[in-house]
DNA sequence: CATTTCAGATACAGACCTGTATTTGGATAC
DNA sequence: GTATCCAAATACAGGTCTGTATCTGAAATG
């Protein structure tokens, strides 16, 4: 799986580099159909792509997809699966790689700006993909494993930088990791929407100008705040703004 | 178009209770079937719902249908239209009502309480329709504005917020406003994925703590900071952490 | 090399979906 | 009340998609 990929039938390629055995002429298949459906639901959408038009892409017939796959719902799992394990790897990078605040900013804006110029196709797949584990209940909780993995690995990052610059973090870490990354999402959204309003560090710059908030509400809690409001309707526990109630449940 | 509904042919519900003009009629059907396809939509996806299945959903047949629309491509675009045109309007009902801050957390909060039962539904559908417009070239324009407009309408509350409390943004408002508006929806994406990760104030919640960060940020702006740091990719303007730099464009 | 095996191509049958053309029956107009 | 009109139903012709069943030729095996 290394030289090779010429799209067309595989079976030239062959001769030319090295000869492939069956399992890796295989597996070499099967990712190319994933690459190639990857791409075309990034387009059109998963129900908008049939399976033929996939094979096609990837320079195949039906008979490879069906060889490789029980259908199209079993692929989607698979595409779904490699895609979800990747962003988690690169979340968990993030959280390794950082130090400090100003280390772990310095890691996502050059993120945010590698992702940039892919991010109308890469941001429509995950969200095919995310709407479709919605539907699927089945797979759904799946899908949510991935994603409290994800958030767990920033709020380590997180932890360590709050702990660098020695100042407790204004909340408990799960939240304000929850915060950060739903908001990551919401402005390539945004981004994506509306590239006028905004440009390739507006993400970057909007988290840590939240960093930076966040570092200025620990130095200095409470504002005067009229005294009185009666907070009509705010039971519950978890995501309370109030300080530091440190851990939930958060697996 | 007041009293009436029961979805069967309407015809029957005519001789209940009014009779019904041509035009009211025909209105009454089309009005069905966007409301059939937009439950539709948000369940399967638009590609995953046939024209078919709409027009059994509202109880009508193919004829009517073609009566009313041109195909389904038409049909999204008028719920589109409808989609958004309500959203702005909530949003600028919210910029109506919003004088302080507390109130205007109220009002989100309370939206968003309302907004929890069906959220699952309505971000699918709001979702289905973002990448409907994402893949048309003609209609992103178009959804832009839409958006853009409801940001406006939410940095006009900020400003009215901020004013309330005589603090300073710490940045442009419409910059405030695309960060707000963008967590509402990153945290709504999560909270549907993640249920048990938030709860049903967690959006409002997060909003509060952000407006209270500002508010923080303002009062105290710079903290020591590492005084190097030679901030190395930051050579852009338009979402620039720093202070106050007030308008851009923003039409 | 001869034989077996298997990845992928080809052929086919059934389901479904779209869009148009035609029909029907209640609303409208006189 | 009769004639007209039109919203919606019905009928039909084409197209596309899916999944399976069968075929083929190159790799594996000896």
């Amino acid at each position: 799986m290394d030289t090779v990929s010429y799209p067309t039938a595989h079976q030239e390629a062959i001769t030319i580099t090295k000869r492939l055995t069956r399992q890796q002429s295989r597996e070499l298949t099967r990712e190319q159909l994933l690459q190639a459906a990857a791409e075309l639901f990034a387009e059109h959408g998963v129900n908008g792509t049939s399976v033929e038009q996939i094979v096609e892409h990837a320079g195949y017939t039906r008979g490879a997809f069906y060889g490789n796959f029980e259908g199209k719902h079993q692929l989607v799992l698979a595409l779904l699966d490699q895609h979800t394990q990747r962003e988690l790897e690169e979340m968990q990078q993030l959280s390794l790689d950082a130090g400090s605040f100003d280390n772990l900013m310095e890691h996502l804006r050059s993120w945010y700006r590698q992702r940039d110029e892919t991010l109308g196709s890469w941001l429509a797949l995950r969200t095919e993909l995310w709407l479709y584990g919605l539907r699927d209940p089945e797979l759904l909780p799946v899908l949510a494993v991935r994603e409290r993995r994800s958030r767990a690995a920033l709020a380590q990052a997180l932890e360590q930088g709050f702990a660098a610059r020695s100042v407790a973090p204004p909340a408990p870490v799960e939240f304000l990791a929850l915060v950060m990354y739903s908001l990551g999402d919401g402005l390539s959204i945004q981004r994506v929407l509306c590239p006028e309003d905004s440009d390739i560090d507006t993400v970057a710059n909007a988290i840590e100008l939240l960093m930076r908030s966040w570092s200025a509400l620990s130095r200095n809690p409470a504002p005067a705040e009229e005294a009185s409001r009666p907070s009509p309707g705010r039971p519950t526990t978890k995501g309370r703004t109030p300080s530091i109630e440190k851990p939930e449940k958060n697996p």
